[in-house]
DNA sequence: CATGGGATTGACT
DNA sequence: GTCAATCCCATGC
């Protein structure tokens, strides 16, 4: 796959916002169409290219329980941010989906860095671009996503994610079970992008259409 | 109120 | 390959 830097470097305001519609809709199929869309903060972002789905009615879901102090915000509107902190160390991203009400989020695991690099390279101390988002805390370290972010929209909030560029370039995406969950790991809502150098972990499984 | 376990990462053997 | 860092939150007494 070329790089993306040489090929688009395009302003990322000029391409159309994801609205709550969107993210209304059943959640793995909101995860798998996430993938080849962009996320963005204050200019510095990229493509999405590798999401997981979580959903109230399986047990590797922080929902699953109910709305909890900390899981209420995955009941909340579709579009907004679900951010909360991992292993004491880091804030990872999810897009809330499913209608209000039900509990349910798509987490954004890896983003293939495009626009902002400097400022990437710049917070993340390092300057491999595959190191730079290449999980679920790398990504939200390398666009100064925080707790402060929780609850907030992505709809017309400061963190975004806009409708891919070239849809041609990410439409068949790699499907496989979800990373570092103890349970439900039949279930295989993890989406990547093919080919993608970017990734968290290589994706193992085979393919399928979007 | 005390305890245990993570939707992880980076450094080190 | 192993392992520590570090803290919020869910659980249970």
């Amino acid at each position: 796959m070329a790089d993306v830097l040489e090929r688009m470097p395009a302003l990322p305001d000029a391409y159309s916002r994801l609205d709550a519609e969107f993210f209304a809709r059943p959640v793995d199929l909101v995860a798998r169409e996430l993938v080849g869309c962009l996320l963005l903060r204050d200019g510095v972002g990229g493509v999405i290219v590798e999401t997981e789905a979580y959903h109230e009615s399986e047990s590797a879901c922080h929902a699953y329980r109910g709305p909890t102090p900390r899981a209420k915000v995955l009941f909340e509107r579709p579009g907004t941010a679900y951010v909360y902190f991992s292993y004491g160390m880091h804030s990872l991203l999810n897009a809330v989906a499913e209608p209000q009400g039900v509990g349910a989020a798509v987490l954004i695991r890896a983003v293939e860095p495009v626009w902002g690099v400097d400022r990437m390279i710049q917070r993340r101390g390092r300057d491999d671009l595959r190191q730079l988002c290449s999980g679920p805390g790398k990504l939200t370290q390398a666009l100064a996503v925080e707790m402060a972010d929780n609850s907030g929209s992505l709809i017309d909030g400061p963190i975004a994610i806009h409708a891919p560029i070239e849809k041609e370039r990410f439409r068949v995406v790699a499907v496989a079970p979800r990373i570092g969950i103890s349970t439900a790991r039949e279930l295989e809502w993890r989406f990547c992008a093919e080919g993608s150098k970017h990734l968290s972990a290589p994706a193992q499984n085979g393919v399928a259409d979007c």
